[in-house]
DNA sequence: CCATTGATCGTCT
DNA sequence: GACGATCAATGGT
């Protein structure tokens, strides 16, 4: 309990764009044999599904993008330029294949064990800094794709951790993208130093 | 600080 | 067969 309570489903059942700025301040946690990982997030990225030509879901469902069409609250892991997991959690009512991606947070519990699954000599800024470096950070990879984190007992959760206030939160647009470029759905945590690097496509 | 580039392979056209 | 919701190393300003 020591980041508060679990998220409930309901926190993800509704606008993408709402959750991805609400999940600021709050804390993933991963446990797995090895012991326990948690990162406070500090960077997220919403993605609307079937209206946003950004997103993987894009163009309809396909075996890999399934989970997104699927109801909220689950996770969905993709890999990504031949070496790369990022995490995303899946959010909207079933049907709606919304997601937010977690792209980067600093590592509140278990930094021996983070720096591990990264490098050896990485500097706490950018262990979970970017959204690959984040999901190494926490041990994730495809096999977690489907898993709820709604639930206390589940080995991947989302915990209330402490929110940040509006005035603390900048919109910006995504990164590395190459469609709806412009649309500011790239929320971070003013001056915090484990935001991600901006550079844009 | 900024810009450029190679690595590496699953997914969809 | 092309293209990534990326990263780290490199080299210049």
């Amino acid at each position: 309990m020591a980041h508060g309570r679990v998220l409930p489903t309901s926190f993800f059942d509704r606008d993408v764009v709402d959750v991805a700025r609400d999940l600021l301040g709050r804390v993933v946690e991963s446990e797995t044999e090895e012991g326990v990982v948690a990162v406070r997030l500090v960077e997220t990225e919403a993605y609307a599904g079937e209206d946003d030509p950004a997103s993987h879901a894009w163009r309809g469902p396909t075996p890999r993008t399934a989970v997104m069409f699927g109801p909220p609250g689950h996770v969905y892991v993709y890999f990504t330029y031949g070496m790369h997991w990022c995490a995303n959690v899946v959010c909207g009512p079933d049907g709606r294949a919304s997601a937010v991606l977690l792209r980067a947070g600093e590592v509140v519990e278990g930094l021996g064990l983070a720096r591990s699954r990264r490098r050896p000599d990485a500097a706490d800024r950018i262990l979970a800094s970017g959204p690959a470096n984040l999901a190494s950070c926490l041990g994730l990879d495809g096999t977690w794709t489907g898993r709820r984190v709604t639930s206390p007992r589940s080995p991947l959760r989302l915990r209330a951790g402490t929110p940040v206030d509006d005035s603390a939160v900048v919109a910006g647009p995504r990164v590395g993208i190459t469609r709806a470029v412009d649309v500011p759905w790239r929320f971070t945590v003013a001056g915090d130093r484990h935001v991600s690097g901006t550079r844009r496509a």
